[in-house]
DNA sequence: ATGAAAGCGCTAACAG
DNA sequence: CTGTTAGCGCTTTCAT
């Protein structure tokens, strides 16, 4: 491969005038032109180890997401990316399938590399309550998208995930639901807190919060959360009186929700409401459009780098937090409640 | 940041020992532990630009898409992801928008990085055909998952979409289907062939090849695709008498064959079978379950993997390619034509 | 088994 | 505007 000396061998200049020319510094245009020639002749590609070492930026940022068949993650993923592309950043990507260990490893395989900067999507709790992220951060310009909502030391991009259940729970009452099962997974955070806020609106209304109206099902693939729900609802849907509306976490959910009324024969949304979350394809690809939260990923993806850039930056040292509101679409799978 | 100088001044040793520990090279035993003992005091992390400067391989290897929000493509990506992480290498992901500058440039700055290898995905015909690829593949070890089949001098993974086709036309015909329409994008090779086998197997059967028995879909984002071939299949299915079976390049369109079908009142399968391509998350995300080609993203993936780890070993200098045969999965929405 | 020293290819002073 | 030169942090001989 050649070097930045056979270039400026080919070119009769010394090195220095040829990374000039590289750099898009001042040089007189024979100069120029020679360079051109002789990096066209040679098919010269700088070496991107030469140039990192020489304490040049790398003009690279890592990101580390949870999993790459995740659309959601991989839609904030693709916001980064063309952000980073207006900006002529490279993107590094590296996926942990939510292992804290391997989350640790990733990040400092990307110090290793000398990025510019780090965004972490979703990182794993663990890592975020043993400070280990406050350190890196220390070293390294550092977004976290989606943490814990209460940490406040570190750069954060926030999606208030309680509004967006707030706005569906207001939504349900007003239609006059009264008896609302959520179905949620077996554990996590974001599940923790939409049922705080089911709980907690409900109550508000002097409605009954029932535990046997909390259908949790087991983590699986995407086919499995499908048949899951579909199983679990069905038997939801057996008892008298039975809900007259459904939350469910995501869309996966809502579309086995609405597998199971189908197989009951029960028609949505004349006699049941189905609300998903996400807003992801599967709310739109049905015969039946299921209304859902949208969570804003190409905003979150969007702001994360620009919050990034301003850490890189450094004129400000504090942490700063950008929250992002969620929209309830509203589609065919939910009405008013049938008298 | 500490360098291996500050841990050699640490540990007492010369940085050469340092260096020996750092890569397992025979050291006593004492040397190690003091060696360790410095690194984790001072939060040491080799500098990759130094390491790959000094003529050690990256371990990283460069990976080309189109696209990161098509499933699809993640699913290969995936797959090469897991791969690459059992040998210890990182990946390093670019999307390209299907922009064939993009294509150009970004395959350049992976070697730039000096990427030890690089697989590209779906590669654009362009670049293929006006030999950049194999311009590359004279300096990196390069492999392209799909490219035109013809291509036979790189290495490449080539689904044999020909096949797939094939499997979709005889099921089809088995089932005493007549009249078969053909839902496709507008430009695209993967589009063309399988309408050269769908006019191959009807011809070969003696049945009639239609021209308005072809519908052509415009590109466009997920929600655009549902909803034109709704608005597209809406119209074919209003002549008389209509086609008993309709198969659609991918499951978006699918979908939308099946919006359609449900607002004019055609039960599916018994009166209309409708077969979409790539067996992806809307082929079980609906009430009824979608017959689907699947095209082995998993094995796309690893088989991948397997062929740039050959070739970077170098060991065989003539191209191979690996050839994947999808497979048809039947579900709910089709079955014998209603005599 | 360990240390000293020579690069790897580039950027950025500095000198001309 | 251009050339010379000193590192950047690490690996890898070659001595010891």
């Amino acid at each position: 491969m050649p070097t930045i000396h056979d270039i400026a061998k080919e070119a009769g200049l010394s090195i220095a005038s040829v990374s000039r020319v590289l750099n898009e510094l001042p040089v007189r245009e024979e100069t120029m032109k020679k360079v051109q020639a002789a990096v066209r002749k040679l098919e010269y590609v700088p070496n991107f180890f030469a140039r990192g070492l020489s304490g040049a930026e790398s003009r690279s940022i890592g990101v580390l997401i949870t999993s790459m068949t995740n659309s959601y993650y991989m839609e904030i993923t693709e916001a980064i990316e063309r952000r980073l592309r207006e900006r002529d950043f490279t993107l590094l990507l590296c996926s942990t399938d939510l292992d804290e260990a391997l989350e640790r490893r990733y990040l400092k395989e990307h110090m290793s590399r000398r990025v510019d900067g780090c965004i972490v999507i979703d990182p794993a709790i663990g890592n975020v309550r043993s400070g280990f992220f406050k350190g890196m951060a220390a070293q390294l310009p550092l977004v976290l998208v989606q943490p814990d909502p209460d940490i406040r030391d570190l750069h954060s991009v926030i999606v208030d995930q309680r509004e967006g259940m707030r706005e569906v729970m207001d939504y349900f009452i007003a239609q006059k639901h009264e008896d609302i099962a959520f179905v949620r997974g077996l554990s996590g955070y974001s599940y923790d807190i939409k049922e705080e806020v089911w709980r907690a609106s409900l109550a508000g209304q002097g409605l009954e919060v029932r535990q046997d109206r909390i259908v949790g099902i087991p983590d699986g693939n995407v086919a499995e959360a499908i048949a899951e729900t579909e199983a679990a609802v069905s038997k939801l849907l057996l008892v008298t009186p039975r809900p007259s509306a459904i939350f469910c976490c995501n869309d996966l959910m809502a579309r086995g929700a609405m597998k199971a009324a189908a197989k009951a024969g029960i028609p949505v949304p004349q006699e049941l409401s189905i609300c998903g979350h996400d807003n992801s394809i599967l709310a739109i690809s049905g015969s039946l459009g299921l209304s859902s939260v949208d969570l804003k990923m190409r905003s979150q993806g969007r702001s994360a780098v620009d919050l990034l850039f301003q850490a890189m930056e450094g004129k400000d040292p504090e942490p700063r937090r950008i929250l992002i509101a969620p929209q309830l679409v509203i589609r065919d799978s939910t009405g008013p409640r049938h008298i």
